[in-house]
DNA sequence: TCTGGGGTCCTAGGACCC
DNA sequence: TCTGGGGTCCTAGGACCC
């Protein structure tokens, strides 16, 4: 058996960990920049507000109804996850984490009463972090995505939901649509309904030989473990990322090639932090900029500048020069740029590294030394604190007009108890 | 006025080899 | 008319996830 953790409406469910008062009420929260809402409470969907809804569009129902707005605070969520993931790894040996908000739990070997641990386990995280959290068990991730799904629709399941007898599975999976299956997207969804499949339970009825001619490996996996198989990896080990990309939309639009580069250079920065957080090391940078594609009126362009670094580097000034080159080359005069990114791929494990046998290296052992002072620095006094030239003041063109407070990971942030 | 950000895997087809 | 057979590697784009 395997287990899905699945936090409930989680960014608002963090929003209201400190503010008590919000309990009962609609809360939003938006994505970056303050566009979209992002996360919902319960009485927030209720209110027919969906996912991705621009803020602009549900000003109304906002205003009428008295939703709390606010804008992302990811220090909190990041940390709010980790403590829900700290009572996850207390109850069981092997815990994947598959997204900020949700958690696999491997259960295989263990003889346990699982409806009574889903319930158990829901009514801890609930103990000590605040958060409401969805236990769902099943013989594969792809039901035990389901069963949570059933915690969140059923209260009387009390956050936990056991499904294992074949009887019981095929009666969910009749009233489950197909298009809220875990990996089946938005372009399958007319081919399943040309071929008649509603619901999870017709998917699992198709012949196999179908399955892999229209939906290929992935959709015949996917198949498979609605039918009990489970033929997707539990993988509780952490894998290095494979690329990684720091990009923004702007608050407003961007016409100064050199506005642009401090952003730019931020982003550089950023993704370098990152690349050295997992000690790699990058063969490849590429910068994009874009106009703002919603503007009808305005000209529109894309541009894109890739650079390579031949004998790979993770160095903080080398990322960011070459990142500030490539878009002083791709800048365009006369356009508004509203949003710009750093990807950095082709990432190799710096120990593996085969160096480049005449490259300066004891330039390279003081660039090292300095990259790790600076994010010694930036890490006890928070990002940006030091900083090339060029980053400018360090911050990003952001709106967010309703953060809540760091509470939990700023000291002048905490919340006063009188 | 105002529309997010960050990833992974798979596959078909091109380019190349003998 | 007719144009081999078998293989690998790489890449761009598609599809999916949160």
């Amino acid at each position: 058996m395997f287990a899905l953790a699945d936090c409930n409406n989680f960014f608002a469910s963090c929003e209201r960990v400190f503010r008590p008062d919000l309990n009962g009420k609609p809360v939003i929260v938006l994505s970056n920049n303050d566009g979209c809402a992002v996360a919902r409470s319960n009485e927030a969907k209720a209110l027919g507000i969906k996912m991705g809804d621009p803020l602009f569009k549900i000003r109304d129902i906002v205003e009428r109804n008295g939703v709390a707005v606010f804008s992302s605070n990811f220090a909190l969520y990041g940390d709010m996850s980790r403590r829900v993931q700290t009572v996850l790894r207390e109850a069981v040996p092997s815990v994947e984490v598959y997204s900020i908000d949700e958690a696999f739990l491997d259960l295989r070997g263990l003889d346990w009463d699982f409806d009574r641990f889903a319930k158990e386990l829901s009514a801890r995280c609930w103990k000590y972090t605040s958060i409401p959290v969805s236990v769902g068990v099943a013989p594969t991730k792809t039901l035990a995505k389901i069963a949570s799904k059933l915690c969140k629709k059923y209260p009387k399941l009390k956050g936990g939901c056991y499904m294992h007898k074949p009887a019981d599975i095929e009666k969910v999976l009749r009233n489950f649509p197909v298009e809220d299956v875990w990996g089946i997207g938005r372009r399958s969804i007319p081919k399943l309904a040309d071929m008649g499949v509603r619901s999870a339970w017709d998917f699992t009825r198709l012949h196999e030989n179908a399955v892999r001619r229209l939906f290929a490996l992935p959709g015949f996996r996917t198949w498979q473990e609605l039918r009990g198989i489970p033929c997707i990896e539990f993988e509780d080990q952490l894998e290095d990322k494979q690329s990684i990309c720091v990009s923004r939309s702007f608050a407003h639009d961007v016409s100064d090639v050199s506005q642009l580069c401090t952003q730019v250079a931020n982003f550089a920065s950023s993704a370098a932090g990152k690349l050295r957080a997992q000690n790699s090391l990058c063969l490849e940078l590429m910068v994009f900029a874009f106009t703002n594609r919603f503007k009808d009126a305005a000209p529109q362009t894309y541009g894109s500048q890739m650079v390579t670094f031949p004998d790979g580097t993770d160095d903080q000034r080398a990322i960011i020069a070459a990142a500030v080159q490539a878009c002083r080359e791709l800048w365009r005069p006369g356009f508004g740029y509203k949003k710009a990114g750093v990807v950095i791929s082709r990432l190799e494990p710096a120990r593996d590294h085969v160096g480049n046998l005449f490259a300066d290296s004891q330039a390279a052992a003081r660039n090292a030394r300095l990259n790790a002072a600076m994010d010694t620095l930036n890490a006890s006094f928070g990002p940006g604190t030091v900083r090339l030239g060029i980053q400018g003041s360090g911050e990003i063109f952001m709106s967010r007009d309703h953060q809540s407070p760091h509470y939990t990971t700023l000291w002048s942030d905490l919340p006063t108890v009188r």
